[in-house]
RNA sequence: GCCCAGGUAGCUCAGUUGGUAGAGCAGAGGACUGAAAAUCCUCGUGUCGGCGGUUCGAUUCCGUCCCUGGGCA
């Protein structure tokens, strides 16, 4: 691919589909999201997804691909994403899910994909009692390297590292991402401080509950099961907490705010570690915008 | 005014048969190889409401005062 990438990240909240649209529309771009929620049909109010009206102003790619009860993982998005830019002129990629965003630039190893079978016989030993300690012991005795590196309570990552080497006979420690060939990309990330973060994202919380979260997702547990995936994302969780009775809904706004707060600061966390990233400042939407088209304008 | 129940970490609370205390949440930092808005790791000294008393030693027992609920008047 010739033409670099434009990648808008940032925590929750702090504006980037705004800003990606107004790029989108100066440039001549179209958006490609990497948001792992707004990939689903139908989770729109608590994912935070751009509006019709929004989506009609550019052309956006890789919303709403996908049912609640489909697997999807960042495999498929990093193909699927690939395709997308290969094909278009400019694509600005807008969203919060950096593992995905590293899957398509990055890409991932040449190794076992996800196998049901593999993973249910897994998760039947793990709910046993010692069953996570078992798994890790396993484990640590097949790949001590990940035995090591991985704790025994993380249970998706002791699953997914032993899922590879039962599948394949070789330690998960031992695939390596091939990456001599990064996708070339013009990283852009929106600084706020925490402190005036916060609030904004409370309001929003609320805004989604006031909006219709509880129905949406009510309408959504009607046609699929309420353990799939996206029923365990935040805000989603509280308001299927609510239906079944379980929480009172300003339990459910406290709970999903709190949960959005502690996703900003992974995300943050994230994006510290992460390497060419041009920080700029989110407080004012017009010197973002001024900002964000400077650094295009010299990267590429 | 009287009677109960409380006053312990930013919040909610546990606990100490008397040897100065610990969980969850919040907060901070970190990890991230097909669940990733997921999953997980690390970090806890605070006049234990004030003042007296008993004691070698009181946050713990006693007295008293203050504050907050609830009840009775």
């Amino acid at each position: 691919m010739s033409k670099p990438l434009i990648v808008i990240a940032g925590p929750t909240g702090s504006g980037k589909s705004e800003l990606a649209l107004r790029l989108a529309q100066h440039l001549g771009g179209e958006i490609v999201n990497y948001d792992s929620v707004q990939i689903y049909r139908g989770f729109d109010i608590g994912s935070a997804k751009p509006s019709p009206e929004q989506r009609a102003l550019v052309p956006h790619h890789l919303f709403d691909i996908v049912d609640a009860d489909e697997e999807f993982n960042a495999a498929d998005y990093a193909e699927r994403a690939l395709e997308i830019c290969e094909r278009i002129a400019t694509p600005i990629l807008a969203g919060g899910t950096f593992f995905y965003l590293r899957a398509l630039l990055s890409g991932l190893p040449t190794m076992p994909g996800r196998d049901e079978a593999v993973r249910s016989r897994l998760r039947t030993v793990s709910n046993k009692r010692g069953g996570p300690e078992r798994l890790h012991r396993w484990l640590s005795k097949v790949d001590p390297v990940s035995g090591g590196r991985i704790a025994v309570s993380d249970r998706h990552r002791v699953e997914r590292a032993l899922e590879v080497w039962i599948a394949s006979g070789k330690p998960i420690s031992s695939w390596e991402r091939d990456t001599s060939h990064e996708l070339p990309s013009i990283k852009i990330a929106l600084g706020v401080d925490r402190k005036t973060l916060a609030p904004r994202l409370d309001t929003r919380v609320q805004a989604m509950f006031r909006g219709g979260l509880i129905e949406e997702t009510r309408a959504l547990l009607a046609r699929f099961p309420a353990d799939a995936r996206p029923f365990g994302t935040i805000g989603y969780k509280e308001a299927s907490a609510v239906l079944r009775g379980d929480m009172s809904e300003s339990d459910a706004i406290a709970e999903t705010c709190r949960r959005t707060r502690a996703y900003a600061k992974r995300q943050m966390t994230w994006l510290r570690s992460e390497r060419n990233v041009h920080w700029i400042d989110a407080t004012d939407r017009e010197q973002t915008f001024a900002a964000a088209l400077r650094i295009i304008e010299v990267e590429r």
